[in-house]
DNA sequence: TTGACATTATAAACACTGTTTACTATTCTG
DNA sequence: CAGAATAGTAAACAGTGTTTATAATGTCAA
């Protein structure tokens, strides 16, 4: 009885069929024009035919979302065995910038909208999930940097520890993607930014902390 | 001829009377409450009416917050004259967060939310009066505090000192405000979390730098 | 093979948005 | 007092996400 498994592959398949298309609209015009009739439209199927794939709007482009995040954070972990706990550290927190950077709406929507449903069951799975739950490996690197003596010997909280260097970064980003194009302000370059509060975080957090010096930056804004 | 006067006082006592009916549905319930046959119905006025008075909603959601947060600052600035460069600079940050906190909503929209016209008219004109130009008033602190040799000798950049500061605090507030019910990760007091990661980054960026003691926590979370 | 069941896809409607248009009073002005 | 400007409105427009009833299709046991 091969038919059960035939009827969960088409399932399988019209769900990316209708996330490939969502994607178009979603990373080159972001959330705003992902319309349920725009998606109905591409793959030509009639809107309410989502519906028997995705609970609504907000589950499918979360899901659209993690897909790609997941993907991205599987290229990145394989070169993250033969690594010191700090260059691990360093590492994933380069990987976070550049995704930001390279996925501004996928960023937006994941980590700069308040989720709709905090008590959400598969939430809960994504937590289980050791590949999808990347606060989760975040906070094991940060706790093998603490055991490494790494930190200064009154930062013993990884939680601590691991919250204020996403919060940084995530600051960084997420106000480049808000207000990046404002032209009240004279903006510095977005990414050596990013890199420079990193390392100041992680060098005001170490137990030999060296002096973070200033980047030199490209001469592209005046004053 | 006070007709003309009298005119733009009404004018102006209708436009205030729309944005206390939105402050309402906005403070309370966050900017989807916001709805504008919501807002004319407690004014007991037609829809189309308050597009005599702002020319879209965004405008007039934005007047609102704009409003608020230049209060905010004005209650803010007084205290700030008696106070050294350092000071200063840590009394911005500390009213930044407390703004952040207390009003998420207005923290959102302004600072959250991607602008949608940025070359508008008015954000020129708030760009150059320094009660409403809080950027350009924290960019002169900043000055201040290099020009009284508060930061290390490689950092002169204001600007690029100021977008460090502020994307710090930025991401500990935003990042509460967008996942601060996220019940996959065991958050650490917020407050604590952005004043450390502020007197982290002014230690970090100081001639002379002193460490940056883990702050004590409230025994609320667990393990 | 046939009848019953489950599934898929759809057309149409529903309940909302923000916004515009045509129109009616009211008020001010020359 | 005639005419222009303004305030306010009812109704419609063009969208949105979502639900419902219905027709078509495929599956499977009697």
């Amino acid at each position: 009885m091969g038919v059960t498994e035939r009827r969960a592959r088409e399932r399988e398949e019209m769900r990316t069929r209708i996330l490939d298309a969502a994607r178009n609209l979603f990373a080159t015009e972001g959330y705003d024009a992902v319309t349920l009739r725009k998606v109905a439209d591409c793959i030509e199927y009639c809107p309410a035919t989502i519906y028997k794939y995705f609970s609504d709007k907000d589950e499918m482009v979360r899901a659209l979302c993690e897909g790609d995040i997941a993907a991205m954070m599987a290229t990145f972990r394989p070169s993250m065995a033969e690594l010191t706990p700090l260059e691990r550290l360093r590492s994933f927190g380069r990987a976070f910038i550049n995704m930001g950077l390279e996925q501004p709406n996928h960023f937006r929507l994941m980590f700069m909208t308040p989720l709709l449903s905090p008590d959400d069951s598969l939430l809960a799975e994504k937590h289980a999930n050791p590949d999808t739950d990347s606060y989760g490996l975040f906070l094991s690197v940060v706790q093998e940097c603490i055991d490494a003596g790494v930190f200064r010997e009154d930062l013993t909280d990884a939680e601590f520890i691991a919250q204020t260097l996403w919060a940084g970064i995530h600051g960084v980003i997420s106000l480049h993607i808000a207000l990046g194009t404002d032209p009240n302000v004279n903006w510095r370059p977005v990414r050596e930014r990013a890199i420079y509060l990193h390392e100041l975080m992680i060098a005001g957090m170490s137990r030999n902390s060296v002096p973070v010096p200033m980047p030199r930056l490209e001469q592209t804004a005046l004053a």
